[in-house]
DNA sequence: ACAAAAGTGTTCTGTCTACACCCATGC
DNA sequence: GCATGGGTGTAGACAGAACACTTTTGT
């Protein structure tokens, strides 16, 4: 039986390309670092699996340290083993995309980041480590989520608007939608359910609020979601 | 600035699930383990990364040491970083699956292997390493990637009839299509475009020869393939 | 002439698109 | 009463589903 020990071993890190939706934009997590290597930069978060960790206690414990978010949607969407990417030398990345109601949650920079802020998803800087690519994937992989599950709702508090569900539809595909034949489409979707009740405090007429049926949903079963 | 040498380091594997196509039916390239663990079973190729290989490198080099198989399609589609899967240690395994014609090649043990060959996707024997939930999710890759992209043509010759594409997608996503239906659609992808030649040396009416043209492909752009 | 697989059209139904105005609320 | 966003219907175009017979070739 050949050993383990005899093999070559790779430092593995795990990076996360955390989405929000707040004022009605697409929003993207990043870190300023505080160390060397791109210190000063900002980054995508992340840092290195120890021990015995897989790569989504990793995502969890790094996304807690950097930026104090929790209990949040995370899903694998690329294996980065390309050298180059970081000048101490190369290491395998597993990349996770994570989704939040940002409005619920402030980042609060903590460990290895100096700051740490949501930028609009399509206004990002030129990132450390050559993440580019990397964000660019992840766009990606969130489109192709959020066209075939119903993980729109994971960016919207659990009462919200077809306005709001509408705009984020338009921000995540860069696209305009006729209201009427959106709305005519969601009232089709009975697992997305009325709360029978409106907003309050607004200074306009107020909205009907809507909540996601993850139970009704899984009867329903479509090949493309939206 | 951190050094690597003090991160913990872990072994990496990849392995990759070959879909091949023949005598009308899906199929997948397993291996039989002439080594420990798992010795005599049947098991998805594969092995560790070696030195400063990416993960694409260790699969093609994987793929030819253990079947013969060059050139041809990859892609990845999971990394698991689970506990159990191997006896000796956790690993980390970068997943890829891989399509071929696979009425062109043959495949050949060598190496860790003491037999290769072609199983019915659908009848898969039980797999070493818990890679059974590797295998399914490399089906549903397979599924997404077809259903989204040109990727059909990997798995036929390069001259290929309408009957066998269509034999081809109802094997994949194991459904029945009707042929008149399915031509017209077919029809309207001008990217699929007849060789003007027909088979020959048949016993029954020989049908028309057809091509994919990848640079028609790429001015042609909708959302879903198939 | 027969066996075997190739190839072909029409109708119906449901879904997508385009498009403009009235409604409810707070101030 | 006005500013602000919420909410509604219809007609035409297009795409998907259902369905059965004729054609071409080799033997």
């Amino acid at each position: 039986m050949t050993r383990l020990e005899d093999k070559s071993l790779y430092p593995v890190t795990v990076d996360s390309v955390v989405f929000g939706y707040a004022e009605g934009e697409l929003k993207v997590a990043l870190i300023e670092r505080k160390m060397d290597p791109y210190v000063g930069k900002w980054a995508i978060p992340g840092g290195f699996m120890e021990g015995e960790e897989t790569a989504e206690e990793t995502a969890m414990r790094e996304l807690l340290e950097e930026t104090g978010l929790e209990d949040i949607y995370l899903e694998q969407f690329h294996t980065f083993s390309s050298h180059g990417r970081d000048p101490r030398g190369r290491t395998i990345t597993v990349a996770f995309f994570a989704l939040i109601d940002s409005e619920k949650y402030h980042l609060v920079a903590t460990a290895d980041a100096s700051d740490a802020k949501w930028w609009p998803a399509y206004q990002v800087p030129p990132l450390a480590f050559h993440q580019d690519e990397m964000y660019a994937k992840a766009l990606e992989a969130l489109r192709l989520a959020i066209r075939t599950r119903p993980l729109a709702f994971e960016l919207l508090p659990k009462e919200f608007t077809l306005t709001q569900l509408q705009k984020l539809y338009e921000q995540v595909f860069n696209i305009e939608i006729d209201t009427r034949n959106f709305r005519r489409k969601v009232a089709k979707m009975d697992f997305i359910c009325s709360c029978e009740k409106k907003q309050t405090g607004l200074k306009h007429r107020p909205a009907m609020l809507y909540r996601y049926d993850s139970a009704r949903y899984k009867e329903f079963s479509k090949e493309n979601f939206f």
